[in-house]
DNA sequence: GACATAGTTCGATAACTGTCGTACTGAGTC
DNA sequence: GACTCAGTACGACAGTTATCGAACTATGTC
């Protein structure tokens, strides 16, 4: 038994253990908020998310694809540019994970 | 704006970023809800938490530190035992993290 | 076709990580 | 004191990762 999804989830957290990695994906999670808000789709490029960021163009490549392999986000072209979008899935499955735990008193 | 704790929460991603250390702060995590139903403090030796984990103790230990310098965990001995407790301030910080994000459907 | 833009692929490399075995420490028992 | 038990400290080693620069692809514009 135990549970068979750790590996899954470790990949997930793995994701989003480099600082960079994961300040791209905060960026987009903060975008999908704002889009939500407004209504509408979030459709993010690429070069926005970048930002503050002080890397290289394939450096943030590959960060895109690990994200994307983690199940964190997807990606899909728009013309020349990459759309990301997060993926309502895994944020769901982190709520769960989170949401049963102790809480301070 | 731009949070300025990134690293520090990518440093907690990163504990949880192995699949034995997760493995090991789920064991850990579910512990603490089954004691809180029990309505007493959770007093977790570390060979519990073991268990599944085939790992020699020196990596277990390794592990244990990680996840106490990320600050996922509290530790404090209890003769020749370790106890461990989540601690319950970063539990909030990821329910909060993910709270207010997109949901599906 | 020439050019620009946005992103990718391909090494290479320095740094980091997970794991181990061995040796150690501290607590408790006899 | 001798012994065991639970965990720790230390070094080593194989494997992984983040980042880079240079060359490439694909899309769109002139």
């Amino acid at each position: 038994m135990g549970q068979p999804d750790v590996k899954r989830l470790a990949r997930v957290f793995h994701a989003l253990s480099n600082p960079n990695r994961l300040q791209l994906f905060l960026n987009l999670l903060e975008e999908s908020r704002l889009d939500l808000a407004k209504g509408r789709v979030h459709d993010c490029f690429l070069a926005q998310l970048l930002g503050n960021l002080n890397i290289g163009a394939p450096t943030v490549s590959h960060h895109v694809k690990e994200l994307a392999d983690a199940g964190l986000i997807d990606t899909q072209r728009d013309g020349k540019q990459l759309v990301c979008s997060v993926k309502p899935e895994v944020i769901d499955e982190m709520r769960a994970l989170f949401a049963t735990a102790s809480r301070s008193t």
